[in-house]
DNA sequence: TTGTAAGCGTTATCAG
DNA sequence: CTGATAACGCTTACAA
């Protein structure tokens, strides 16, 4: 391994002159400085990340905290792109960005606390994460900076960002109004889930301006499992025949409810109008393409970033940062 | 920080001791270690990672060098089955993973080899970086242990991992020729590209053995990108109305291939046979489904962790695995 | 403009 | 079984 010392010996100075020439500093002189770097260029020398990161006692790097990376997962491109979009902007500030799962959380038991401060980790960005996670409440109350995505902040140094999802959620079943549906069912994610429970709100809310009667038998629950949302999507229409529309709050479950319909030997849009949640890649490729809410989850990666950065820096901040949403019609919905 | 000291101090005893307790080494009596590993405990201790790396002269983390986090990639799912399966396996060791990109490296100005230097990696996987960038080049001479998906392995400390492309492509081509088309073209990646030459000689080979004579018209190369998929199909079918079947070297590509057989008025698989590769996620929900060669991407990052290990432990291991393919026959080949 | 020396938190060597 | 002490590679007062 080449260091400083080597640098130091080969240019005849003291390693105190090359640190300072190697960082740029303002008093030294042009002709050491010049020959410095030269030096280094030519052994081939790369500062130690781990010496720097040890003697300044802080380290230019962000976590991303998720629920996990499944083998089956991904299919919907959300990590991805959060991923990108956090590493994009992270890349422009030079900071870095390390990955932690909730799974590797609890196999190696190591809470996320612990994993920051192994780390020296400046804040962290955190999806996915279920709102009842112990090693997530530590960290919410840590004081290390953190943005959670889809999960309103509390704590004094916290943030969140997300979509207006109640808003969204009236605009879809407004959508599905408009087309005069009027036995409208949601095919809901979680129950305890704040997004989960923000877009029951805006569904209750576009019926009940429509005056229409709620039934509790037409809100059912698939975790955003496509697999539990073809088996709640079977039950749900053997039981309610009389449905014509259905709002899934993610486009997961909503290829789950299309395998449903097609099981059940129903056309979507002429017998079921079917509208998602997220414009996942699949959605515009699906039979017929599926209307839906639209995530900009790269540009939400990118914000929760440049949000950190601002925490970690002691600047302001917006606690809850709201991104834009855009219902996207294509062709899963009819006129009734 | 709650460091060694604090602890020491609190249990009086040396630093030496702590840390000995705390690895767990076998000349530290019972109850001193307990009282310890409780002070630790209490206080919230946590080795600081950077101190710990710093002294040993080695770091328990993997590379990933992708080509790249592109706000639009991302669809065909093969980044993230690759990373999650090689995160799956390097937490098996306890191993962590960093990833570095090809945009990082060129906007930064960093190589690759500086990238491993500073974060003393033990070694990286490689994946869609192209064979003639010099970082990539530079890496293979470092003495770090390489990983290279999809690329034939060369060079003293890399190793490869990749499937039979050539028989896959043997394979795909006799699906339709076992359809009885004869008339059959072939939609490739890139010119260079080590496994577009496989998948191109597997094609050739089906071809000659069904004594078909080869057109070099029908050769087509879309960088293995939708929207140029779309344009080279376009303009294949208009000049080449007696093409009855197409072969994609990518699910991408066969994504903007459908797509342009659709805007010519044809139909899949009445009028043209379309079968593709990788086995992306949204080739299943692709009206019709779509025939494809199946990689196991998660395995792939799996395997290729694994082998990085071995390479890293100066363990024997394979210069060039190879991974089972299968061919996923569904709806988008038909009987001529 | 340059050098000396201390120190970051940890492990490892060696002596007791 | 335990403790001084050096060392890892680097930055940063402070001194010259």
């Amino acid at each position: 391994m080449v260091t400083i010392k080597d640098i130091a010996k080969k240019a005849e100075v003291s390693i105190t002159t090359v640190s300072r020439a190697l960082n740029n500093y303002y008093d030294v002189s042009e002709a050491t400085k010049k020959k410095i770097i030269d030096i280094a260029n030519e052994i081939g020398y790369v500062p130690n990340r781990s010496a720097q990161n040890l003697v300044k006692q802080k380290n230019n790097t962000l976590a991303i905290i998720l629920s996990g990376l499944e083998k089956k997962g991904g299919k919907d491109n959300i990590i991805y792109r959060l991923l990108s979009g956090m590493y994009s902007y992270a890349e422009s500030v030079n900071y870095e960005v390390v990955l932690y799962t909730t799974d590797s959380a609890h196999q190696r038991d190591k809470t996320y606390v612990q994993f920051c401060k192994e780390h020296n980790i400046g804040g962290a960005v955190l999806n996915g994460i279920k709102i009842d996670d112990p090693y997530f409440k530590e960290l919410l109350q840590s004081d290390f900076p953190c943005v959670l995505i889809d999960i309103l902040a509390q704590g004094k140094n916290v943030s969140s960002i997300s979509i207006n999802n109640y808003e969204a959620a009236i605009e879809a079943t407004e959508c599905l109004l408009k087309h005069n549906h009027k036995n409208i069912a949601m095919i809901n994610g979680r129950r305890e889930a704040q997004v989960s429970i923000e877009r029951y709100k805006g569904y209750v809310e576009a019926m009940t301006k429509s005056n229409i009667e709620l039934k509790s038998e037409y809100i059912v629950y698939a975790d955003y499992m496509e697999d539990k949302a073809y088996e709640e999507t079977i039950k749900l229409l053997s039981n309610h025949p009389e449905i014509t529309a259905l709002f899934c709050a993610s486009d997961m479950m909503a290829l789950g409810t299309i395998k449903a319909i097609n099981k059940l030997n129903l056309r979507i849009p002429e017998d079921i109008s079917i509208i998602g949640f997220d414009n996942i890649p699949l959605s515009e490729y699906m039979t017929p393409p599926l209307t839906t809410v639209d995530q900009d989850f790269y540009v939400m990666g990118e914000k929760a970033a440049k949000q950190l950065l601002k925490m970690i820096k002691k600047e302001a901040y917006e606690k809850n940062y709201i991104l834009q949403h855009k219902l996207l019609e294509r062709e899963s919905v009819s006129m009734l």
